[in-house]
DNA sequence: ACAATTATGTACCATTTGGTACAGTATTAC
DNA sequence: GTAATACTGTACCAAATGGTACATAATTGT
């Protein structure tokens, strides 16, 4: 009987999702997002409750992504390969206008870290899902002998989120491509993982 | 003949860099710096013209003495514990509040990227100082021949700075001394910088 | 046609925001 | 004392904040 929901949900999150990874959550305001969601403000409280939950959902669906496409080159590649793979496509292989919004985890961390823990965790626990999906591919390549043995495995994906997360820095910071490139072979080399 | 200026103009500075380094620019209210600082709303007003224009004056003292800091260490340490030392000191022999605040200059790229470029470029580019630091510091001692030239100076500073953001982050997400402290020297290691 | 539901638009809300104005008081040099 | 200056406190400002209320229109299944 009821009248089906008019706009596309999954769009609209899309859609407020890309502003706050650009702006963070206190810089984009409700009537920012209605703008770009293209919703009424109603609908909006009627379908997303609170910019907080909006967010939270954003984050969320960010942060899955992310890591669905870690563990989708986890299963084509070697796992000495996997870092490589990782920063190539979501740092190098990337406009130049998506380099500068940097990761929301990141982003969100850094925002909120003080004035949101609940917010600052959710991401923590995200990127801390990354980091054992690589750990976890090192070590099964380590056991099968395919893989050098001098890092542990944890420390060794704990070295390659490190070097991610300074890289986000210096993506917000319009460091060029190559600048950014050259540090990334650089850290892999020096890990031994450079396939 | 006209009244002195009665709260000292330092140490307000110095309590509201505390407040912005730890809440970010956005998230500190000028009630919240009044209260801190000990001032009135007045008094603000004239001492300091605006709300940025005091966050300006705080990135720009936390960078300088950040910078005075590796220059100092600069002096009487080998350039190859120069990293080490910096991190020793910045993070490990720190008080878990304090680490917990991260740099304010990384804080500022990721909070003002977008909304801010202006502070964006003032942070970046007291960090740009401190990497530039690092790298004459190893240049002099490739020249000397008292440091390995694997690496060349420039790439082994970016290297030590991407790092270095990299751990800002973590220590922003409550991290562990401990955990830091095998990334750092795993990674200094990893690029013959363990001295 | 009718009921149910969901959209939209707009008006409204209290609160907070950064910033200004100004009156009154305190402290100094002369 | 007087003039000059700098403090404090408070009142005020327009604008923007996130969120609510509600009347109305649209679209569906029956």
């Amino acid at each position: 009987m009821p009248r089906p929901i008019g706009f596309d949900r999954t769009t609209a999150v899309e859609a407020a999702l890309k502003l706050f990874w650009m702006r963070g959550f206190q810089a984009t305001s409700l009537p920012d997002l209605l703008d770009v969601m293209g919703i009424a403000r109603s609908s909006f409280y009627a379908s997303f409750r609170t910019k907080r939950d909006l967010f939270t959902e954003c984050l969320e669906l960010f942060g899955d992504r992310t890591l669905a496409m870690v563990n989708k080159d986890n299963k084509s590649l070697h796992p000495t390969a996997l870092p490589r793979a990782f920063f190539k496509s979501t740092l190098l292989d990337v406009s130049k206008h998506r380099a500068k919004q940097g990761c929301l985890m990141v982003n969100t961390v850094l925002e909120l870290a003080d004035a949101d823990p609940e917010l600052n965790q959710l991401a923590t626990q995200k990127l801390n899902a990354i980091e054992d999906s690589f750990a976890a591919s090192f070590l099964l390549a380590q056991k099968n002998g395919e893989m050098d043995t001098t890092y542990s495995a944890k420390e060794l994906a704990k070295f390659v989120m490190t070097i991610n997360l300074g890289l986000r820095i210096q993506s917000r910071q319009n460091k060029s491509r190559e600048e950014l490139e050259s540090i990334i072979k650089h850290s892999l080399v020096a890990v031994g993982l450079a396939a």
